[in-house]
DNA sequence: GTATGGATGTTCT
DNA sequence: GAACATCCATACT
């Protein structure tokens, strides 16, 4: 079944446009909450799998929960590029991380997606994740790394690159109220309100309806 | 719906 | 050894 069918209101969503580095806001606090509402698109050989950006959390210089923290590593080298370039990892044994790097070259800061709601594909990122209950497929870092099929090959890829198969597009739809957090899952840094995400979308891990 | 515990690999102390 | 930007299965209210 195309996507069109089965989500009738895409018909009614404009394309995404490839966004230039140039509309990124050159800082990570703000790229973080930007990103709420904008697109991530993977063009596979398969096809074509993408989603609105629902939840975010920025790691800004000098956050002592950061990976770019105690300076750059063969790991998170990636968070030391341009704005606008993937930093892929792997934590816990068992799940692969996407972030966008978030300042200037040489300065590391990055801004991790926490989470989409999966527009085009959705037959893809079944497959990927091995589940098929919508709510499943990309709500969490981990799974949604997972259904995109983001993994260590995409790790310095330029977002913002006319040809990248890993882009980030314009929003195709108005993007809700934007509600803001403490962080998911740390122990450092516990309190800072670093946490974006579209409030009440049924998409977003944790917490969807405080501040804001 | 919430709570808890185990599995997993890399990085850091 | 311990910590870790998680996920999944299971148990329970």
């Amino acid at each position: 079944m195309p996507d069109s069918e089965r989500l009738p209101s895409l018909r009614s969503r404009r394309p995404a446009r490839r966004l230039r580095r140039s509309e990124l806001p050159v800082d990570t606090i703000k790229l973080s909450r930007y990103l709420v509402g904008k697109t991530l698109v993977h063009d596979l050989p398969e096809g074509r799998v993408s989603g609105r950006i629902v939840e975010t959390e920025a790691y800004p210089v000098g956050d002592a929960a950061a990976h770019s923290f105690r300076g750059q590593t063969p790991r998170n080298g990636s968070l030391f590029l341009a704005r606008g370039h993937a930093y892929v990892y792997f934590a816990y044994g068992s799940s692969w991380m996407m972030n966008i790097s978030s300042e200037a070259a040489g300065v590391g800061a990055g801004v991790l997606i926490r989470a989409l709601d999966p527009i085009e594909g959705i037959d893809i990122m079944e497959r990927n994740r091995g589940v098929s209950r919508l709510t499943d497929l990309t709500r969490g870092p981990g799974r949604l790394a997972q259904a995109m099929h983001i993994n260590k090959a995409q790790d310095g890829l330029d977002l913002c690159s006319p040809h990248s198969p890993l882009w980030l597009g314009s929003a195709i739809q108005p993007t809700g109220a934007v509600g803001i957090t403490t962080r998911i899952g740390l122990s450092r840094e516990a309190h800072r309100l670093f946490r974006f995400f579209e409030r009440g979308n049924p998409f977003v891990s944790g917490p969807r309806s405080l501040l804001g």
